[in-house]
DNA sequence: TGTTTATGCAACAACCATGTTGCATAACAT
DNA sequence: ATGTTATGCAACATGGTTGTTGCATAAACA
């Protein structure tokens, strides 16, 4: 996959606000599993959806390397990986700033 | 529409290399028009789309103001908008610089 | 061993995105 | 008037996204 598509999967990923939600989430707290996450963002969040539904937003996640995995028994925890979204905020929108 | 919706249709607009490539191009030089737009990114990004396909793209820039146009007779000149890119830049996603 | 807990996979529907082609419109030049 | 230039609109195919539901798997626990 070329650096650019690269981006372009980053930038789709954060394009909708249940998954920046669910990284708020994870920056607030890591090691979080697809249950503690469901219960925050219908809790916390008001966003009322399936489990499968935020299932597949954290797999989006984690696809594009914002999410990182670990396993304990049954229970998938997630944790932030902040490094595609620093290579965002560094790279081409950086032009963009001000102040 | 939301605030919210906003901004990801925004995130939505930049998550494409041939959007990012017109946007550097009305960064360069403002008042394009559409043939002007499409030879360049033939020339120099090697993009060979349609002159539909690439009128497409600039009308989803416009749709969410990072494009703004004028009328000289049948030309609609292109203009950068900059200040929805800087809400991105300087917003959420601002978290996460580093240095 | 059997039940609960936590997750994954597959099928399906609805919608959105992105490209194509063909035709229409509207200003401008000869 | 006619032809050229610049653009828009509509139809269509294709493929991706996002949600649902139902079933499967696999570890933990009484």
């Amino acid at each position: 996959m070329s650096d650019e598509e690269g981006t372009n999967r980053i930038y789709r990923a954060i394009a909708d606000t249940t998954r920046r939600r669910i990284i708020d989430e994870l920056a607030l707290r890591d090691r979080q599993s697809l249950f503690e996450i469901c219960a925050r963002m219908i809790s916390k969040h008001g966003i009322y959806l399936s489990r499968q539904a935020f299932s597949r937003h954290l797999s989006v996640l984690e696809d594009v390397g914002i999410i990182e995995v670990e396993w304990q028994g049954t229970t998938k925890l997630h944790s932030l990986n902040k490094a595609p979204l620093a290579g965002l905020a560094n790279g081409w929108l950086s032009r963009f700033e001000e102040q």
